[in-house]
RNA sequence: GGCUCGUUGGUCAAGAGGUUAAGACACCAGCCUCUCACGCUGGUAUCGCGGGUUCGAUUCCCGCACGAGUCACCA
């Protein structure tokens, strides 16, 4: 059998997680088993159609590195992949499956749907309204006692009783096929092998198999997910939503999280590798995913997991694709490989940078008392004797650079009979206004410079008394 | 409410009828250290409840509780 398989989103405007997370597996199973990955936009909704919705689509796919083998734009031979441009197709299989006696025409207003009783309609009356354009709906007729099963991947067998099917609508008063139809047509014609999907499909799983029967279909492979919850700030678990916390990947992506970061995490989120490696490349999900592991119960959505997940795809950058990605963040003229360096240990989302390096691009006013309360013993005539000493030998570095700035301060320190860390502590809290920097003392002024360090300790130096 | 599914430390999460019940996050302590962080070492803490089956259940079965999904001319 041929494996191919489907991400079939609604152009809604944003990408949750958990459309992502579908994107995710369904693109792993067609990689780890040699498949095609297969983008079909589900647009059967017009009033919920966004403008900007399907490139909001195309590009979280392109930036996470999910790329489809066929769909919209990429071409393929099982197109068109946008359902509003196969209409014609629906409303075809729509009335064979009126010739065949599983749907009828419905002609009931949406208020009287529950008594509506159009099933047992008159042919001739039937006709009568459509010539006469009456509004009607095309419902799939479903049998009114027996048990529907199935066998799903991950859930395991079901049994539905029957009698909770609902006479679902297939075809809308407006033309338009619903989801739950055009889903069954397409994924037949488009040779899908494994459904991939949401678990919030399993209840109406048997009304596809139901449709599937009558057209004398093969029912594909169903692999349902578990829900994905989020921890509300009460402590409750619901439904992930943005009460929790950011949920779309842009917003993701905006918090300052990595694509690929953000990628590595929600694949986890219903599953796990079998192992207790929990740092991977996309390349490397493609070759242990295995629908075997993934589970039923329900994923929490953790940011602080995600936030610590961030911080090792961060350290796994080069200084130089790390320096390339804080360009965005330094509005100020520095050294970016230099700030990288000692930034990438220190950061687990990219949006706390700016307020970690606020003090190299802006002068602070510097609090004296920072400087002295501190364990070292420091009391402000030291403090000042360390500062205009360590002025007097920074004013004479030729090469302004960590480790030779570091020795010297160093050195002076055992001319000085004071401790290295009361030096560094005065000096890097001069230089910065903070108690807690990215980088030790000689770091920090070397990438502020030497003149704008020296002044900076000046500046300092002339409030103590 | 009917139907369907789930329930392992504070959180995420492996796991098997008999285990010292992995690992991770968070937290705490120590080490490292020019602050913080990183890193390293160690620590606290768990099988929802009640019945059964069994020599033995956290693991299998049945109830219950709790949580969730679904019952749209939304997907």
């Amino acid at each position: 059998m041929e494996i191919r398989v489907r991400y079939a989103p609604s152009p809604t405007g944003y990408m949750h997680v958990g459309n992502l997370r579908s994107a995710l597996y369904n693109y792993l199973v067609a990689k780890s088993l040699g498949g095609k990955f297969i983008l079909r936009i589900e647009d059967t909704d017009q009033k919920r159609k966004v403008d900007g919705a399907e490139k909001i689509i195309f590009d979280t796919l392109e930036q996470t590195g999910l790329v489809c083998d066929e769909g919209p734009g990429i071409g393929g031979n099982f197109g068109p992949y946008v359902q509003s441009e196969r209409k014609e197709i629906y409303n075809k299989h729509a009335l064979e499956l009126i010739g065949k006696g599983d749907a009828y025409y419905c002609f009931c207003a949406k208020s009287e749907e529950n008594k509506c009783d159009c099933k047992n309609l008159d042919p001739k009356l039937v006709e009568n309204y459509i010539s006469s354009d009456k509004n009607y709906v095309i419902r799939q007729k479903m049998p009114e006692c027996g048990i529907s099963s199935f066998d799903d991947v991950v859930f395991g067998h079901i049994e539905i009783e029957n009698d909770q099917l609902e006479d679902q609508i297939l075809i809308k008063s407006d033309g338009m096929p619903t989801y739950n139809f055009a889903n069954v047509i397409d994924d037949h014609l488009m040779r899908i092998s494994h459904v991939i999907r949401g678990c919030e499909y399993l209840s109406a799983t048997p009304k596809y198999n139901l449709l599937y029967k009558s057209f004398g279909w093969e029912i594909p492979i169903y692999v349902h997910l578990p829900l994905i919850m989020g921890k509300n700030p009460d402590g409750s678990v619901t439904k992930l939503s943005k009460r929790a916390g950011a949920v779309s990947f842009v917003d993701l992506v905006n918090e300052g999280y990595l694509p690929e970061a953000i990628i590595n995490y929600i694949s986890f989120l219903g599953w796990n590798p079998g192992s207790t490696q929990e740092i991977f490349s996309l390349d490397e999900l493609e070759k242990v995913f295995s629908i075997d592991n993934i589970r039923k119960s329900p994923a929490i959505f953790d940011y602080e997991k995600l936030a610590w997940v961030n911080e090792h795809h961060i350290k796994m950058k080069s200084d130089e694709e790390f320096a390339d990605i804080l360009r965005k963040y330094v509005d100020f003229e520095t050294n970016l490989i230099k700030l990288a360096k000692i930034l990438k240990p220190r950061v687990s989302k990219l949006s706390q940078i700016e307020n970690m390096i606020d003090f190299f691009r802006q002068r602070p006013d510097v609090d004296k008392n920072l400087i002295m309360n501190k364990k070292n013993k420091l009391d402000e005539k030291i403090a000042k004797e360390i500062l205009s000493n360590s002025i007097e030998v920074l004013e004479k570095v030729d090469r302004w650079e960590n480790s030779v700035l570091f020795e010297n301060l160093s050195s002076l320190s055992t001319q000085m009979n004071i401790k290295k860390n009361a030096i560094m502590w005065v000096i890097r809290v001069s230089a910065s206004g903070k108690e807690v920097t990215p980088g030790g003392a000689t770091e920090v002024l070397e990438i502020l410079g030497k003149e704008e360090s020296i002044i900076r300790l000046k500046n300092v130096l002339n409030k103590l008394v």
